[in-house]
Order: C-alpha cells, then sequence, then structure tokens
DNA sequence: GAATTAATGTAGGGGTCGCTATATAAACCC
DNA sequence: GGGTTTATATAGCGACCCCTACATTAATTC
C-alpha cells in the first residue's frame, strides 16, 4: 500500500503511521474544533501515549500545522481549479462560493472549513497557522479578480472571503447543503452585478 | 445613581453591584470570548471571590446569559427600528446589515457579535444560551420579510443570518469598519435584486 | 442584648490541561 | 555477542479549570 520499502532506519521503528495519525487527527479536530480537542483525545485515538505523539509532531499546535497542509491538499477548495481565466470572474467565483457551500455541509462530522474555525480558536500557534492558510487563499483570489478587475479586487475579495466565514459557521450551526447552497447563490448575484462580464 | 432605594433586605449587605458586575463580564466575554474567560478572570476583574460570584450568578454560563440578556437589549442591533414597515424590505434589510457592520467592528476590544459568537463556544449550556437569542433574531428577520414576500422568507432570511455571521468572523480577524460595510453593501445588492420593492 | 439571615474570605477539592523525566524495548551496525 | 540509536510505556509534574465546604462578618428582627 503506502510502503516505503527503503532500509529500514536505525533505531526502534514506530508503532503507528503518521499520515494515518495525521488523517485521524483531521478527523477530530474538524469535528470538535482545535480547542475542544485534547492530546489525550488524539493519543487515545491513536492508540499511542503521550511521549510518542511528542516525539512526531512537538506539540499539539504542530500537529494541527501537519493536519492543516492535509487539509489544505486534499480536502480544501481547489482554486486552482475553479479560477478559470477563461470564463467572467463572477462566473468563477460563484463556482467557488458554491463549492463552499457543498464541501462545508457535506460531512456532518466536518462541517465548515477547518482553516477558517481554526483562524478563531483560542491557541496563538494554531491561530497563526491557520491564518496563514487563510491569508494565501484570500491572496489566491485577490490576484485572479485583479487581473480583470484590479480596482474591485479588494472589497470583492473581502465579500467573497466574508461570505465563505458565514457559510463556515453557519454550516457548524446546522444549515444543511441546500440552505447554504441558496445563500451562496443569492451572494453571487451580487458579484455578478459588480462584475460585469 | 441607580440607587434602589427600598428597605433593605436581611442579611449583610453585598459588597458589589450585580448589574455592574453584569456589565463588566460583558466586557471580558466580548473582547475574548467565552471560553477564553475564566471564573478566576472575571471574580478577579470584579474584586471578589470565588463564592460571592457563584451566590450571585449560579455558575459561568449563568453569568453568561446575564450578559446575553443585557447585551441584547443594550448593544445588540435594535431589529424593531430597522425592520421598519414603511420602506421596502430589501432596504431594511441593508439597514441591518450596515448597522451590524458598524457595531461588529466599532469597539476593537469586543468585535464581532456577542451573540453569534456564543453559539459557537464550548460549553453547551452557554452555547444553547446564544443560540435561542440568535433564533430569535432569525425569528424577528423571518416575520418582517414573510410579510410582504412569504415565498422567499426563509432563503432571505438564511442569507442575512449567514451575512452577519460571516461579518461577525470577520470583524474578529482585523477587518476595519470600512471593509465590513463595502461587504455589506455588496450582500445588500443581491437583497435588493431578489426582493423586487 | 440574642437570634436570624445572608454575603463574605480563606482555603482547597477534584478534575483536566499540555507536556516530560526516566527507564525499557526493539531495531540497527560492527 | 556488545554498542548505538530510536521509539516505546509508565508515571507524574505543575498549571489551570470550575466549583464548594466552612467559618466569619455584617446587616436585619425580636
Amino acid at each position: 500500500m503506502t510502503a516505503t520499502n527503503k532500509s529500514r532506519p536505525r533505531g526502534r521503528p514506530r508503532h503507528f503511521d503518521p499520515e494515518e495519525a495525521v488523517a485521524t487527527a483531521q478527523r477530530l479536530f474538524h469535528a470538535r474544533g482545535y480547542d475542544a480537542v485534547s492530546v489525550a483525545d488524539v493519543t487515545q485515538a491513536l492508540g499511542i501515549n503521550p511521549p510518542s505523539f511528542y516525539a512526531a509532531f512537538d506539540n499539539k499546535a504542530g500537529l494541527f500545522a501537519r493536519v492543516l497542509d492535509r487539509y489544505s491538499q486534499i480536502d480544501g477548495i481547489p482554486f486552482a481549479d475553479l479560477l478559470r481565466p477563461d470564463r467572467p470572474v463572477a462566473t468563477s467565483l460563484a463556482a467557488v462560493l458554491e463549492e463552499a457551500a457543498r464541501r462545508y455541509a457535506a460531512d456532518p462530522a466536518a462541517s465548515g472549513c477547518l482553516v477558517l474555525e481554526g483562524t478563531r480558536c483560542n491557541d496563538g500557534d494554531a491561530r497563526q497557522a491557520a491564518r496563514a492558510l487563510n491569508v494565501a487563499a484570500e491572496g489566491t483570489i485577490r490576484d485572479y479578480v485583479a487581473a480583470r478587475h484590479p480596482d474591485d479586487a479588494d472589497r470583492i475579495t473581502d465579500f467573497v472571503s466574508t461570505t465563505m466565514s458565514g457559510l463556515s459557521a453557519k454550516a457548524r450551526n446546522g444549515h444543511s447543503v441546500d440552505q447554504l447552497l441558496a445563500s451562496a447563490r443569492l451572494a453571487s448575484q451580487a458579484l455578478a452585478q459588480a462584475l460585469p462580464a
């Protein structure tokens, strides 16, 4: 499967797979939020003891950073695919919002956006890691908009980001996919109006 | 000032004013969020000891309920004033969003909406208290919209609520009043388009 | 005055938090 | 085998969490 068949490293071999561990931790963090997941929760879910955890991930925020990277690469919104230069900016942004609506409510056990929710946790390091990814995503959006609507890039990006934050928050408060989609489409109407093709 | 001059009650008189205490606690909760404020933080800010706190407010969530009531009566958005029957529904809702944008970023030390942020904390009782107020506010909006646009009331309410959640989240992440106002106005464009006067 | 009522201050219980010191176990190389 | 390296398991530290038992103080009523 995922066997990396190099000659084994020196000391005692690991009893668990760090990649699987990150995936498991992602589930926990996404379900309950960073603050509500304790290191004990993680170690128990992994069937390991605290020293193994700290040897592999340094600390709780370190694990969260790994989780955020995995999330943005695997489960995050594929901005590169959606922000296409061959169609109107408003159309691409509408696709982003629609994709957000679908993903944020797709799994009731992991609602909302892990990054956006992470930007609001009570741990400074974890919050900063999430904010960095959030800033990067906003930068991607802003650059895309600026290429054709330079004067509107900032406020359009703010609006899209604000809407996504709202969608994530409402997903966590129980809104269904249909409800989120309806809100996303209403927001997209504003974009279509503000960004004439 | 606020002296309620009735004949004093029986036992030893209180050393602190519960109303002032609620106001102080509101500041703390609004600044840091429910989870990040400890009972020790509150008692220290009030200059009292834990037993006095628990005698007056039962527990931390009990204090938060008092704070939420005070907030929604004094610092919350005045829906009754803004949702006026003498102007277009979309205009009233735009006024609500604009008011939210202004309030959420007015005080950098108390950004966002205390109720909306409270609906996402990690304490069940506190969360439920906040959600009850949120549900009530959404009901007010829904009833107002339904009077003239019954078929659109649900989705419009969802959209307004989602936008407010986004504004609150972004306020807490550092967006300025101007940024929030711009986003609120873009959202209002969608409302104007969806709800013809 | 004595009895009653209620809020106070002191002190700490019981629990969870993130994290670690220490010793042991399991692989490697020679 | 012996020596080295690395991950493990056991056990627990110090800090903080929400909350409370208990004796004391300050007001009332009688």
